[in-house]
Order: C-alpha cells, then sequence, then structure tokens
DNA sequence: TAAAATATCCCCCAAAACGGGGGATAGCTT
DNA sequence: AAGCTATCCCCCGTTTTGGGGGATATTTTA
C-alpha cells in the first residue's frame, strides 16, 4: 500500500485545532503528525515532522500564516500547503496564492471538502472553495465592452508590456506613425495623455 | 418555493448530450430546457429559453464554444456560462476565463461535481475541477528566489506598470538618481539592457 | 448604399526619458 | 573585514514621447 499522508495543523483556535486533528485522523490513508497553534511554535519541529500537507491559518499570534508561507516554503519546498481561514478578501488569497499556497479554503468548508483538498493537493492539484474561486475568476474576467478596438487593444497590451513604439512597429511590420495614430485614439478613447495613465486606466477598467 | 434552475447543453456528442440531460433532468430544480449539438444551432433559440445556466462545450462544428462565449454573453448577459470540455491546456483555460466563464470543468468531472458545479455557479459563485484549479494557481505563483532586493521589485513592477522613473521617484520620495541606480542594478542582475526586456525576462521568470 | 469607424501612412516640433559611463556614502548583514 | 543595499551626484548623446496638423483605403455598421 501507498504510504501515509502526513498532515500538520497551524491553528490557533483549541477548538477547532483539535476537531481537525480527530477528524483527519480518521480518514484512511491520512496522519496527523503534530498540531501546533502556531507557526513560531512549530517551526522548530517543522523538518522532523515531514509533513506532505500544511494546514495554516492566516490570524495567529506572532509570526501569521502568509508571512510564515514563504519561510516554510523555503524549509520544505515539497510540502503543500493549505491555507485555510476565515478570510476570503481578494487581496489576502491573491497573496496566499503568490507565495505559492496550493490551496486556498475558508472555515465555512464541510469536512468532506477539506479531506478532499487535502487528497488533491498532494497529488500535485488546486483547491479553493468556492467563493475563493469566484474571486479568482472574476480577476481573470476581461471587459467586453472595451471601446477599443483589436489593434488598439493589441497595441496597448505591447506598450503594458514596455515595448515601444517602434519595437511594435517592428514587430507588427507596420509604420512608427501607424503606431502613434493608434496611440492617439487610444489616449482620446481612455480620456488620459500619457503611457502610464492609459496602462493604468486600462488595467482597472479591464480592457488589457 | 424557489424557481428550478434553467439549464441550456450545447455539446456535438449525442450520447454524451443526452447522458448529461437525463442526468440533470433528473436533479431537484433542475430542468434542461433545451439541448443542442453546436452554438450555431442553438443561437436563434437561446434567448426563449431563458437559461440560468449555459453548459457549453469547446470543440463544435461551426463557431466553437470560447468563439461563441462572446456572442452568448452579450445576448443573455445574466446567464452564467460552464465550459465543459476535454481540453485543459493553459491557453483555453484562460481564454475562458478572460471571456468571462463562470466555470471550467473538464469531461472526467464526476456527475455530482457536475451538479455542484450549476448550483454554485447560478448563486454567483465559481467552479472549476481541480486540474483547472491547479492550472490558475500556478499562473498566480510568483518565483521566491528571486535575485532583486524588494525595492528593485518594487521599482521594476511600477516600470512595467508604465510610470517612468521621476513618476516613480516622486512616489517612493526619492531622488530621480536612485530609481537610475536601482534599474541599472536591475538590469546588471537581469543581464538586459532595456525597460522592454527587463520587463519580459521579470515576467517570465516570474520576478514581478 | 451611404456614413462611420478603422487601419494605414506622412510631416513638424520641443520636452522628456533613456541608457551607458564614471563615481560617493551610510547602514546593515555575513 | 567584505559584501550587499539604498541612497545620491555628474557627464553625455540618442531615443522616445506627446501635441499639432494632415491623407487614404478598407471595413463595418446603420
Amino acid at each position: 500500500m501507498s504510504q501515509n499522508i502526513r498532515i500538520v495543523l497551524i491553528e490557533d483556535d483549541d477548538i477547532l485545532r483539535m476537531g481537525y486533528e480527530s477528524l483527519l485522523n480518521d480518514v484512511a490513508g491520512f496522519v496527523v503528525v503534530n498540531a501546533y497553534a502556531s507557526y513560531d511554535l512549530s517551526k522548530k519541529h517543522l523538518d522532523a515532522d515531514r509533513p506532505d500537507v500544511i494546514l495554516l491559518d492566516i490570524q495567529m499570534p506572532g509570526t501569521n500564516g502568509l508571512q510564515a508561507l514563504p519561510f516554510i516554503k523555503k524549509a520544505l519546498p515539497q510540502a503543500n500547503i493549505i491555507i485555510l481561514t476565515v478570510f476570503d478578501s481578494p487581496e489576502l488569497v491573491f497573496e496566499a496564492l503568490t507565495l505559492g499556497a496550493g490551496g486556498y479554503l475558508t472555515k465555512n468548508s464541510s469536512a468532506a471538502k477539506i479531506i478532499d483538498a487535502i487528497k488533491e493537493v498532494s497529488t500535485g492539484g488546486g483547491a479553493m472553495s468556492t467563493n475563493v474561486a469566484r474571486i479568482v475568476m472574476r480577476s481573470f474576467q476581461k471587459n467586453l465592452n472595451s471601446p477599443l478596438t483589436k489593434r488598439e487593444t493589441e497595441i496597448l497590451d505591447r506598450i503594458a508590456n514596455g515595448q515601444t513604439k517602434s519595437q511594435i512597429a517592428t514587430d507588427l511590420f507596420i509604420d512608427q506613425e501607424t503606431v502613434r495614430s493608434h496611440v492617439k485614439n487610444i489616449y482620446i478613447k481612455l480620456d488620459v495623455n500619457s503611457k502610464s495613465e492609459a496602462i493604468k486606466t486600462a488595467k482597472e477598467k479591464r480592457f488589457i
């Protein structure tokens, strides 16, 4: 048979921590190797714990979960970290994901969802609760009513990627003056008069 | 009692389409109002169908699912569209999400997951299968071993957002020459010698 | 079909930004 | 003690920018 999935819990609420521990220890194939009330309390032991999956709360005394994430990643690069928190603000979600969390669950998640998520992340998958998925998906969604044409969007996108007008002209096989002409129209449509304002406005309104 | 969730299927495979139809019609609170073998066949009827949720295949004769997405969004702005496909390449996933899909499921999803997903999106949530979640989460993850310092990352990020060195200097309350100095170091570390190369390299390596 | 929008190209100009080179200094970490 | 970091200073020539004024052909839309 395959090895047990080794789990570490880092959660400051005593009741919740014990609840998760007993819940997960009862799952076949799972073993909770340790449970800590804070990252600061856990850090000397994590190495010996050899966890496959870490359930990490954000709100904790001392180093909080998001601050701890990079340190855990560095100490245990192969471990998968699932954020388990009451917070689901876009800022926290994006920060956790950029820091390499393998999952983001809110604490209203059912026991079955948490168990599923642990199985998922330990096989390299991703896991998020539906409210988090909604936040993430919205962040991708472009404005389908952009006033910019295809060509203008293409050019503004390249400007946002640091290309100069002459580089864009070369890449698109058109004259620099053509690019300039498009840029003028972009500025008029976005009601701006500089590169940085155009990028800022376009990103805010999700035109690019 | 609340209204039924009105579902439309657009799926070219006859067996699958009928399978989904009978599966979903058996769910309490769901009603499959129509099922089409292609978007082209559906478009005249969608308005009358008044669907709350549309399950949309990508691979179809005529207009494919991703091409159809903007048209459906325009015709039925309140409808939630779930992409249901065999494909899970990052390109297709991101395109679907930028076009406003409310869910992205791969066809290996279980019946229960599909039913869950429909319930989720119709209450404004997001739904994705775990392989899709993995792709999405990876796209957020930053490189934690960036050679750039905090200050350098901050400055490069602002450059990537179209700010000039003097604007950056003003915003950060430092001298333009200090910004220039940081930029020089960024260029050396990234082995580039222009703004656009720096942005390109840094984005590729996920330093910003 | 007629009008509007789009994509393409041309000119002038001054101000700003860029990138390469050469430094210095203070503070913090190793 | 050495190295890195963040801060600031000067030189220089080249490129880019944005504002102004156009034109023309194709495509889309009304």
